[in-house]
DNA sequence: CAGTGGTCTAGACCACACT
DNA sequence: GTGTGGTCTAGACCACTGC
């Protein structure tokens, strides 16, 4: 394992690997992959908040004691995560969900026709919000213990006046204290924005599985269709820093002028 | 525009850009970005074929006249775009749907429980194979012209005994000339290997737009489900370099103890 | 051991945005 | 012009693979 040369007066190579002397994989880590991890602590902790700019590369390999590439090399591997987002000639940024280019970048339910963008936001009304126990396996989802304290959310989100989308979601208690279903109606953007400008809770990655389902009469009634329609399903877990879950999300996608669109590389 | 210093005796920079002489965009290229150009050539001219190493960072440097980390970051792209495979110590090869890490990277579908890799492959039973003229929205899939030759086929897949995708595909003629049911039903390993190994088709990308339908009676007897279980419905266009469309399927997954797993980032 | 990709440095210059 | 990220080079050394 190596080790920072936080101190050193000279910028140093890797200490090495552990070699054969113990039973522990050697684990070698190259420098650019621990200022990733420092960087990646720094924003863990809000020391730079979404939207705003980080240090310049040359200012982070003198605070690190690198040189440029490899402070270049980090942030490099963190803006391919969407963690950060580079623009030349002004600096780099932490990514935010605010950000009009990538402004709900986690939805992929398109309009059949036309463009994501054009049909504009969707209108929101919030049917419940409410703090709850957590069941089971909400809690095993959120990796709490059952019965710790979540908020739970229903709502409908409508395009063009057609309800498309009905979403129950869960939130950690401890980190949501005091969401309102004003909050969640009335915000303007997406509201994974809401969450980073109300909560300080960032989401990084999500995690979907996707299945066709028929609505049961409660949830039929709410998006207006007969209980015949198929609907999409779709089980949401979303993370900030750390792979820690912060959200698990409930949708039922009706699909008959929409589908899911995703891409495989 | 830059170009490259192919037959110079000394390593160039970028020859600058238009600046403001002309009305055209300026279109700077960078090097490595040509690079990568003349490589991802090298790949769909069959110089280096699917699972085949090609020259080394050094020797590209020489031939191309830029320096290795150049090179480097070429290769980078097209790694990250999962076209070439970087192995330490080996070399680089042509990425290939044989390879075992990467095998079936475009079915989504998983087992609800355990691993995929468990549950092995499915068994594939042919329904049909033929030859026949391409409809419209088929053919503007394909990028070909309405009645143009299409090889059309339908297929069950089961994984445990159990019908659990039903797929139609549709390949341009000329490229796909002599493809026979008994291909696509017992070739062992991903249909995208024998693609590559049989017709030199190499499929890179592909897109997804997914529903929830309802079979039709067709269809839920192939499935062997009743009519009235709500399916996925995935429509893929895939593409081989350079973004030319090669395949159209269209999949109806049954989805109750499998699901569609996404991941978002 | 030689050859491959992987890391790190140092320095030069280019493209872009703001002032 | 100044400062930012972006490109390119040259050279050194490290880690991994296979002869």
């Amino acid at each position: 394992m190596s080790s920072l040369p936080l101190n050193a007066d000279h910028p140093a190579q890797p200490l090495a690997s552990a070699g054969t002397a113990g039973t522990a994989t050697p684990a070698f880590s190259p420098l650019y992959q621990q200022i990733k991890g420092l960087i990646l602590q720094s924003l863990q902790q809000g020391e730079w908040k979404p939207g705003e700019s980080i240090p310049s590369e040359m200012e982070l390999a003198a605070r690190f004691r690198v040189s440029q590439g490899t402070v270049r090399k980090a942030i490099d591997e963190l803006a391919a995560e969407n963690l950060l987002m580079r623009r030349q000639g002004k600096g780099t940024f932490v990514a935010t969900h605010a950000e009009q280019q990538v402004q709900y970048r986690f939805l992929k339910l398109m309009p059949d026709t036309g463009d994501a963008r054009v049909e504009g936001p969707a209108q929101r009304k919030v049917i419940d919000c409410r703090r709850v126990r957590a069941s089971a396996d909400v809690a095993r989802a959120l990796a709490l213990r059952s019965g710790d304290a979540v908020v739970q959310a229903r709502r409908v989100l409508a395009f063009a006046g057609v309800p498309t989308i009905l979403e129950d979601i869960w939130l950690p208690g401890h980190a949501f204290k005091g969401l309102t279903a004003d909050q969640l109606a009335n915000y303007q953007g997406p509201t994974y924005a809401m969450f980073e400008l109300d909560y300080g809770v960032r989401m990084v990655r999500a995690e979907e599985k996707i299945r066709a389902v028929l609505p049961d009469a409660d949830q039929a009634a709410m998006l207006q269709v007969p209980q015949a329609t198929p609907l999409l399903s779709v089980e949401r877990i979303a993370y900030t820093y750390n792979d820690v879950p912060m959200e698990l999300r409930r949708g039922l996608y009706l699909t008959d002028t929409h589908h899911y669109r995703n891409e495989l590389s």
